[in-house]
RNA sequence: CGCGGGAUAGAGCAGUCUGGUAGCUCGUCGGGCUCAUAACCCGAAGGUCGUUGGUUCAAAUCCAGCUCCCGCAA
């Protein structure tokens, strides 16, 4: 597969896995990213994680603001194949054209559940068994394409979107490595995504990080998990924000939402529709990220059970 | 020059306003109690109070610069 001319478009960590195994295998001629950005406090820029890799290797990078109008370079290295991850920006029809063999996309989940930008988030908080990566083709609509290949994850228990974020980028990373020599060939499997099962996964809003707890024990759990260890879920205390990374449920049949009930040696105890949440990680406002136990070393116990939640 | 919070023992904090012997809760180590323990009792070690300079008889504390961390906003 050397001789293959790759274009590889892609942005953040996740892509990284997926753009090294492709240098590895493949010819890369060039990378495509999304503009370096301000991050941080500071007036920093910092180039994106896939940039990285592709100047440590030497390889031309290519950062349009609009790739929708801006993709000339892309035409001009000639490439037998686009494959696509987390890229973060559409792109036109014009550019899926260009490559000879054809365009492809790596993505998070089992298609067509999830498409859309936050796949790993929503079935996290959904509380699915399994989720797993597709390999399919471009098509303008975002994951509409045909199917080529999947591979499934079951979910653990303790899994969360860090842990699910790191295995499911090896996974795509590998799943493609092994499918490409059918696509190069043209024996590849392709299905059409069944459009009545399709759903969506949006990026995570403001305001979906904040706990309902008027919820259950279970759903909350979900969340918790499926927004740790980014972006966390939080609560508000005594007015200010705190997040919430880890905790464990009991169920109970008599509890009054949202008051803290009780306080363990490592755990806080609030109470939820149909029992309590005892938070054991959480990174209090101003703090860092500490386990329960630890912070409360710093306060008293009344202090905490005097909590004002929402 | 976007706005704000912070840095004190391995961890989490108090002390700073009002300058005068370095504290609390944990952890660690040693000993005791116990059938036993993550429980309880006794004891010990562990800090140039982020960094540099200034004021002062005396600075964790007051003043100024710097570094790093954490939110918000982008």
């Amino acid at each position: 597969m050397k001789e293959i001319r790759v274009v590889f478009m892609g942005t953040p960590d996740f892509a990284v896995p997926v753009l090294e195994s492709l240098i590895e295998h493949t010819h890369v001629v060039l990378v495509v990213s999304q503009p370096d950005r301000m991050v941080g406090r500071k007036h920093e820029i910092k180039p994106t994680p896939v940039k990285e890799v592709a100047l440590k290797h030497h390889i031309p990078v290519f950062q349009p603001e609009k790739i929708k109008t801006d993709y000339d370079p892309i035409i001009k290295v000639k490439p037998d194949l686009i494959i696509t991850c987390a890229y973060g920006q559409i792109i036109p029809e014009m550019v899926l054209q260009i490559p000879k063999i054809g365009a492809f996309n790596v993505h998070a989940s089992l298609l067509p559940k999830y498409r859309g930008g936050a796949p790993i988030h929503h079935c996290l908080i959904n509380g699915d068994e399994k989720t797993g990566v597709t390999i399919m083709y471009m098509e303008k609509k975002m994951d509409a394409g045909d199917i080529v290949s999947q591979k499934e994850y079951s979910i653990k228990k303790d899994d969360n979107v860090g842990t699910l974020h790191e295995i499911l980028s090896q996974m795509g990373a590998k799943l493609l490595i092994e499918t490409l020599p059918s696509i190069i060939e043209g024996t590849n499997n392709r299905t059409k995504q069944d459009e009545s099962k399709v759903t969506f996964a949006y990026n995570i809003q403001r305001e979906e990080e904040h706990l309902d707890l008027k919820d259950t024990g279970k759903n909350i759990l979900n969340k918790i998990r499926g927004l740790n260890p980014w972006p966390m879920a939080n609560i508000l205390v005594n007015g200010e924000e705190y997040k919430i990374l880890e905790a464990y449920f009991e169920e109970r049949t008599s509890s009054v939402p949202c008051r803290v009930c009780e306080v363990r040696k490592d755990a806080i105890g609030i109470d939820v529709l149909d029992g309590t949440i005892y938070l054991t990680k959480i990174k209090p406002f101003g703090k860092r990220i500490m386990p329960v136990k630890d912070y409360l070393n710093g306060v008293k116990k009344e202090e905490v059970l005097k909590w004002q939640i929402r």
